[in-house]
DNA sequence: ACGTGTGAACACATTCACAGCT
DNA sequence: AGCTGTGAATGTGTTCACACGT
């Protein structure tokens, strides 16, 4: 008899719910700095590019901070929503890889704007290694062990070549980190516990390009698209 | 010779199957490398980081290229999925703003690598234009209009400040193009049927960030192995 | 014997539409 | 009267498990 580890009902967000957080964050400092104070979910739901309904069953998971008839207090959701993010507490952050994207990275000031801090750049590049990108020095990739452990590091971003990214992964992993953002276009393989999120450029491209040709020829010329598309 | 693949193809493939064809052609490619001839789905799920019935019914969207009892021709689905993708044709990219993203973007060597060539470089900065990067003049983006007549741009890339973002999105649509990829950390506002993809790199931290608070914070439900009880 | 391809079951996400509070 | 919060309905995506072709 088989019996399946019953995933438990564990009380949490829905994960589409959680990405679409930061946008709602975003859009409502936008409010903010424009003096705003209070917001209905179709006016949030509009900056934020969803729908109104969407919008309300998302928050509706963080509880009931909205009043009927009236709208949400910005600056009542701004706090909500960055605590439920962890934006209250601080993240420190260590990037591997100082060719153009990392430090394109390095250099992204929304990434130090709330809440994460960039503690360590590392390379392996002697040319690179010593140098200073952002005003931090980089250091190479031997003392990444050490910074994890005197920095608090937290999350790691890989911003390395292909062939090095799981080595630096597997570093990451065994000196305690559980949170990476991969910018290699690779799997990445981790035990079980670790978040890796991936960024991937060619991908988004590809994706693109798929509707681009679906759009091209379904339609020869503003006809709309019509059933038995044969080649 | 390419005989003609005699199965009828459905159109609409749903858009969960479309993001993960890339990640499959990466793996195949991966597989041509190492002079690899079939795969089974099992084999190739694991290479792409998903399971193997996600990848069987993924694959069956395009058509039953696999042969029961053996496998998949790693050559022939990798034509197959490239054709799908719009691989098969070439891509004109035009990439606006030339900060740190910007050039890590025109010198990112796998984006071109395959279907996709970038045309154009355009930003405003008068230090900028003029100058070149990656073996590209950067011109003025007052040229944008001309650029994407005369190259038959395609594909836009924004990555310029937030605030610049939502004006070069709308001169690109309004220069005939109708797929954009958005680094800047806005939601652009396009007429229906042009595509937008984002990709934001501290809404990935942020939802990182989620989870490790709920990582730290959750304890009791999880069984799974902690690294370091680093609280 | 083996691995693909797929209907059926299940899980997750979005949208609808309106009850309930201010 | 107006807008939130939410069950119910619908739509989309994932996983199971096995029939079927090679």
């Amino acid at each position: 008899m088989i019996s399946r580890p019953p995933r438990p009902r564990e009380r949490g967000i829905p994960e589409a719910t959680v990405a679409r957080l930061p946008v709602y964050l975003r859009a409502l400092q936008a409010l903010q700095d424009k003096d705003i104070l209070t917001v209905s979910s179709e006016a949030l739901a509009t900056a934020a590019g969803v729908n109104s309904a969407k919008l309300r069953k998302d928050l509706s998971h963080l509880g009931s901070y909205g009043t009927r008839g009236v709208g949400y207090e910005v600056e009542y959701l701004v706090y909500q929503i960055s605590r439920e993010l962890g934006l209250t507490q601080d993240w420190t952050v260590a990037i591997v890889g100082l060719g153009n994207l990392g430090r394109a990275l390095a250099n992204y000031g929304g990434f130090g704007s709330r809440g994460f801090r960039i503690a360590a750049l590392l390379d392996t590049d002697p040319s690179v290694v010593g140098g200073s990108v952002a005003a931090l020095e980089v250091r190479h990739i031997d003392n990444l062990e050490e910074v994890v452990r005197s920095e608090g590091v937290s999350i790691g971003v890989i911003a390395t070549p292909a062939a090095s990214a799981q080595g630096v992964a597997g570093r990451f992993v065994e000196a305690g980190v559980t949170s990476i953002l991969n910018f290699a276009p690779v799997v990445l393989s981790v035990p079980e516990g670790v978040d890796v999120r991936k960024v991937d450029l060619s991908i988004e491209l590809q994706i693109l390009a798929f509707h681009a040709q679906r759009r091209a020829d379904g339609d020869g010329r503003g006809t709309e698209q019509a059933g038995l598309g044969l080649k």
